[in-house]
DNA sequence: AATAAAAAACCGACCGACGGTCGAGAATGA
DNA sequence: TCATTCTCGACCGTCGGTCGGTTTTTTATT
């Protein structure tokens, strides 16, 4: 790893955190600077704007839930399960703070923005994939998947993303999902007890 | 009407007028004030920021699709085709020049998340009576109606806000529609014909 | 190993644009 | 005349970004 490398990795590392802490548009170019005790020529010289290096930091915070998303997938639980876990994978966390409060809120709308996209990009074919297995197993029946996957992620992020489901939210949720996606009524019912709880972190455990 | 009033008035029109045809961030308060051939100090004298005045310009522009909605809701048509007329009432269109562009490009995105969440909250209700109406009628059959009516417009909005909307988008928005409302299937097929044409007025003429 | 040249990394003063402030003056009406 | 309403524009702080130049590191050459 080269000087440059760990330099400008330093500089992605604290705009990770003060993303995350701060929100994006908060953060000015000069903390960044500040705290990684170097000069505005350099900051420029590894990244062509602030908002280029947002796309960097983006794809580190997306990793997380990215990876997740894929052990659900190559793990054994039935379809249901799976597409549940994947969709609660798809409220980006960092440890025990959420950070859906932050990307929530309104001056965050740029970086949410992102965010959503990416992993949304990054999900819509994994749960594609899931769903096509369900219909194979008769658990689903529909056609038209990668729409149908692209909706329910919509939903999911409207009703969920703000971490304040109410009851009613949740169970037309299930009932949208049961019915978009053709499954029995009361396939999606354990969803239920899954969701909405504080710590999404238990959630995966549980189900990993 | 007074003076001040006058001044007032004048500056929301030339603002609406401004940032429907560059966008909210891409227009400065110099660039309103130049047009109206007044002083910043005035402009501060009228609107305590630029993005509070934001917020009224939103509510000019929304006012249209509101009564657009509010026409519908007290027509005679059967509720699926209420329901659908509000759906195209939901994407802002000025004239023949389509906002939905504008509200979609990247730098929009506040304007659009306010116009969007502005306009949900004044057409959910009247969506709500109109799927009550139906649920009496015996056209849909379900409960929960405002979180049903409300992932209706989340999805119509994504789906459809880049008036760019696929065949298979359609045929599942269709589908979708009839399922989380319990209709007979079959019952919104009629929207094939309607979404999806470059002018939504002409939607609209054909309804009213 | 010493040296020269080239490439990579770094610096910080400076810039223009922007939203917003403020004290003072002009117009208006009682 | 006095007070309220309205108008003015110089000025401010912040911010993202630029630029010419210096230092450090690497590479090539003898």
């Amino acid at each position: 790893m080269t000087k440059g490398e760990r330099t400008r990795k330093k500089l992605l590392d604290i705009a990770y955190e003060l993303f995350l802490s701060k929100g994006y548009e908060e953060t000015s170019v000069e903390d960044i600077l500040s705290r990684a005790q170097i000069a505005k020529g350099t900051y420029y010289y590894y990244f062509e704007s602030k908002e280029q290096m947002l796309e960097e930091v983006i794809d580190m915070m997306i990793e997380e839930e990215a990876q997740t998303a894929q052990k659900i997938l190559e793990s054994g639980m039935p379809a249901p399960q799976k597409i549940i876990g994947i969709i609660a994978a798809f409220h980006p966390s960092k440890d025990e703070q959420p950070i859906g409060d932050l990307l929530n809120r309104p001056e965050n709308l740029l970086m949410h923005k992102k965010v959503m996209t990416k992993l949304m990009n990054k999900l819509i074919p994994m749960l594609g994939s899931i769903v096509e297995d369900g219909v194979n197993d008769g658990v689903f029946r529909c056609g038209l998947i990668s729409v149908r996957v692209k909706v329910l992620l919509i939903v999911a992020s409207a009703l969920f993303d703000d971490n304040n489901q109410t009851p009613e939210e949740i169970e037309v949720f299930i009932d949208l999902t049961e019915k978009i996606l053709g499954a029995e009524k009361g396939t999606m019912d354990f969803m239920k007890t899954l969701i909405g709880q504080s710590d999404t972190n238990k959630l995966r455990e549980r189900e990993l």
